[in-house]
RNA sequence: GCCGAGGUGGCGGAAUUGGUAGACGCGCCUGACUUAGGAUCAGGUGUCUUUGAUGUGCAGGUUCGAGUCCUGUCCUCGGUACCA
């Protein structure tokens, strides 16, 4: 589209009004003890998911969210809030790793060169940051907080009894040793079993892991020496305050599987010819007396101690097939169940039975005691293990309605179980328990899903730990050599060797006195788990956000951020780590709030034209240059509010851009001639046309209504019945146009300023800012109807439509009713059964 | 399999506590202005066998009245995957 064609000249005043809100810095946020601070406005906390920098840029996605935010941003600052509404960037992470690998450039130069980009691009935008509190998370001035706060997890324990966090310093005034210690503390090493990459030369989370092989990366299973977060601890308390946010009902569900708490009790059996005993956990103890054989983890510790000579080769044999499949391998391809008899026997604790003990791939080591007590009869898994390897079923749960019994998993009515029958499921569980504590057999337990966080990496990209070791003993580095920053490598690429890359830098690993540093560094979640704290107060150099900060921009809800938005994919990850990392600082006394988010909404996933998830190899990718370049910021962000509710997933329609694009140019057609001069439509004298002001007023209501409750779509539409009104009108009142204008300017920013500056000056108001100015108050007096349309229905079916006054009696619409030949027509020689009468809206006559 | 979200015109989507289904926009049709129109303006546009009937995935139910409430059922999308 040729200059000359624009319908408006976007490309003009767009660039010119943000590059005045950043040299007034208009948006800028006080904080308290600035001379600016004015203390009695209350805070507003409204925040994006800042996004990871990547060398593509800003996709389309991006600014769905992002708008969505300025809107409510900008709209409380104009109803006297103190609005924060702060951006920055994820730039720690492999995938900027990966790139500096294959472009051989410094990964600090890719970063700073993409958030340029991106800032660029937010800016070419027009949202209300307040710039001055942009963060990265790989500025020096972060990455030493983020291990301040690292060390803090580190130098907790977690207290059973008050169930919180406390300062190791505790423990040490109790006397207690070195090794006690360090097996308490919520950042500690351990030995386990990890995923690692060898090409990316680092392990992965669980849930990484799939991503990364999808992209063509090997994963291994290996015992490694790793850091890890003790999340577990809080995995009740993480449940439990899930109830005091206001987050989407699925969201939450999905944080309570993922942590996964089940209650049920752990049962002891002996091994026969041993002298122990192997625990199990079931949520089901009322059926112990239908367990007819017990299954190990392949990778269990006892299964090479009690397998008898003469499986020892089939065992070895299957547990060698199991180790190379990961967990969803394990799930996926094993449809059919698989397992070998270990020649050892258990004995059930309550009939004394032998049973034999099998190992399986379908019980998992890294859930409950990696052992379980199977009851085939009524446990689907156990039902088709022993019709496959023909164990015997017993039942013992009678059905409550006439199902068949075998592989009955539903509560029913005991049977077959001595002590227990009759009783319903319920009753006998806790029976059983109760059995199990006097027989010193079992417990109660109560098992969760979620596991402790596996947080060392062995890549370049991120932070180290702020750890130094002496003769295999850890120790917190000093606060005064905070941050500690990686050193220069020439090269860092994976060397095949789960070594970490860091270890490379001998100098700078190899300590006086004999001690050396850690050379693992964090995951990328590390730095997005505290961020929100850090936009309070951000160039802190004392603490990592001061008190006042922190009292201030606080709530008196549990979470501390009014607003959050982003999208479903961080459900369980950022979103439980940060909840987690926030918990701790509540409980060691850093931060006044107990959750970080008070209320949470997910944007819905915008897909290509094609209906298609956006990606380079389809060729459907929007980018958001473009359509700037095209439209303007202001149509981009219209377009984006317009599509439909901020939650649903829906295609993007380049011809739907073209609509909101053609929408402000007749917005500023109202007001401006093709020279760009004030038409002679707007005038000054004050509005006579009571239908205009009517619908202007009700589009004020509306629009805040509607910002309010986040439907941003049915508020642009309700401005376009406004634009339609006032075109209708012929002439456009200057008072009601410039209100008008004030309840756009959340939306298209630009283009209300720019008219708003015309208009004032061509009719000397004073050029007031509308970034400035206050949300109008809708007239009341302005909306009220006095006639309406009454429809009238016959039997519930619509048949004519009376115009009656708003507030006629039942009678009056009646006699008018009746008055019309079609409704005279429809009821004639029938009976009146009755009349429905909702006034100013409908009436329906009954007859027969 | 389980969990979650959702099925409304040719398309994106609107519809307080049940009360005119299809707001608003796209597309399409007709007309106006034009050398021109992919600009702008005015009007129209659910479907059909059009004095009327019918219509919110499908089948029932409650009600004077159902997109909305209830029961059953089908389909689509997203998440999850042997968690004992």
């Amino acid at each position: 589209m040729s200059e000359s064609r624009k319908p408006f000249p976007f490309s003009q005043f767009e660039p010119k009004w943000q590059s005045r809100w950043d040299a007034d810095k208009t948006f800028r946020t006080p904080n308290p003890g600035e001379a600016s601070f004015d203390a009695t406005k209350p805070k507003y906390y409204v925040l994006d998911m800042f996004p990871y920098p990547s060398g593509a840029g800003l996709h389309v996605g991006h600014p769905e969210g992002y708008t969505a935010t300025d809107i409510i941003g900008r709209y409380k600052r104009m109803n006297g809030f103190n609005v924060l509404h702060p951006m920055g960037y994820d730039s720690f992470g492999l995938p900027a790793e990966q790139y500096a690998i294959k472009t051989g450039q410094h990964p600090a130069i890719t970063t700073a060169a993409n958030i340029e980009n991106f800032r660029r691009q937010l800016k070419s935008l027009g949202f209300a940051y307040d710039w001055e509190r942009e963060i990265a998370t790989t500025d020096p001035g972060y990455v030493r907080w983020t291990q301040w706060i690292f060390l803090e997890i580190y130098n907790s324990y977690f207290c059973e009894e008050t169930n919180r966090a406390r300062p190791i310093s505790e423990l040490e005034a109790k006397g207690w040793s070195r090794e006690q210690i360090d097996a308490e503390r919520l950042a500690f090493v351990a030995d386990t079993p990890v995923w690692w990459s060898p090409d990316l030369g680092t392990v992965l989370a669980n849930e990484e892991v799939e991503e990364w092989k999808s992209k063509g990366h090997t994963v291994e299973r290996r015992p490694l020496r790793q850091w890890m977060l003790r999340i577990t601890k809080y995995a009740q308390r993480l449940i439990d305050e899930l109830d005091t946010l206001d987050w989407p009902e699925g969201i939450k569900l999905l944080q309570k599987n993922w942590i996964g708490r089940s209650e049920g009790a752990s049962v002891k059996f002996q091994i026969l010819n041993f002298n122990f005993e192997i625990e199990v956990f079931t949520t089901r103890p009322d059926t112990l007396f239908g367990a007819t054989y017990m299954v190990l983890a392949p990778e269990h510790p006892f299964v090479p101690v009690i397998t008898t000579e003469e499986n020892k080769t089939a065992v070895e044999v299957y547990q060698k097939s199991i180790a190379s499949k990961s967990d969803l391998d394990r799930g996926d391809l094993n449809k059919d169940k698989s397992g070998v008899f270990t020649g050892a026997y258990a004995v059930n604790p309550v009939n004394s039975e032998q049973i034999p003990i099998w190992i399986a791939d379908y019980v998992m080591m890294g859930y409950g005691t990696g052992a379980i007590m199977a009851v085939p009869a009524h446990d689907a898994r156990d039902y088709e293990f022993a019709q496959r390897f023909e164990l015997p079923i017993r039942q013992v749960v009678q059905p409550t309605n006439d199902l068949d019994w075998q592989g009955y998993t539903a509560p029913g009515t005991a049977i077959n179980s001595g002590f227990l029958d009759g009783m319903p499921t319920a009753v006998a569980k806790k029976k059983m328990i109760e059995w199990l504590v006097e027989n010193e057999k079992g417990q109660c337990k109560i098992q969760f899903k979620l596991r402790d966080w596996l947080f060392s990496r062995q890549r370049y990209w991120g932070e180290p730990f702020p750890i130094i070791w002496k003769d295999g003993q850890h120790y917190a580095l000093p606060d005064d050599q905070l941050p500690l920053l990686a050193p220069p490598l020439d090269d860092y690429k994976p060397s095949g060797s789960p070594e970490p890359i860091l270890s490379k830098a001998t100098e700078w690993v190899n300590l006086p006195d004999g001690f050396t540093r850690e050379t693992n560094t964090m995951p990328q979640w590390a730095g997005s788990c505290w961020y929100y704290l850090r936009y309070c107060d951000p160039s802190n150099s004392d603490r990592f956000i001061s008190k006042d900060a922190e009292d201030y921009w606080t709530s008196e809800k549990p979470g501390m951020v009014d607003l959050y938005v982003g999208g479903t994919e961080h459900a369980v990850l950022h979103l439980l780590y940060a909840r987690f990392w926030h918990k701790v600082l509540f409980d060691l006394g850093h931060v006044c709030t107990s959750e970080p988010f008070q209320k949470l909404v997910n944007q819905g996933l915008i897909l290509g034209e094609d209906g298609q998830k956006m990606s380079k190899s389809r060729g459907n990718v929007v980018n958001p240059d473009d359509v700037v370049k095209e439209y303007g910021a202001d149509s981009l962000r219209l377009y984006e509010m317009f599509m439909g509710p901020l939650e649903q997933v829906k295609p993007w329609q380049m011809k739907g851009v073209e609509g909101v694009s053609r929408f402000l140019a007749r917005v500023w057609r109202l007001a401006m001639t093709e020279e760009g001069e004030v038409s002679d439509k707007v005038v000054g004298e004050t509005c006579s046309d009571k239908e205009l002001s009517r619908v202007l007023h009700e589009t004020i209501k509306k629009v805040g209504e509607d910002i309010e409750k986040l439907n941003f779509n049915t508020a642009i539409s309700q401005m376009m019945i406004c634009t339609n009104a006032f075109t209708q009108a012929g002439k456009v009142p200057v008072k009601e146009f410039i209100q008008f204008l004030t309840v756009l300017n959340p939306f298209a920013p630009h283009l209300s300023e720019e008219i708003n500056e015309h208009v004032a000056k061509a009719f000397n108001l004073p050029v007031a800012s509308l970034s400035e100015s206050a949300w109008p108050a809708y007239e009341e007096q302005a909306l009220v109807r006095t006639e309406c349309e009454l429809v009238v229905q016959v039997n519930g079916k619509l048949r004519d439509r009376i115009w009656m006054a708003m507030d006629a009696s039942e009678d009056d619409a009646k006699a008018k009713a009746f008055a019309s030949e079609k409704i005279k027509e429809l009821t004639e020689g029938k009976i009146l059964r009755k009349v429905i009468y909702v006034p100013g809206k409908i009436m329906n006559l009954v007859v027969s």
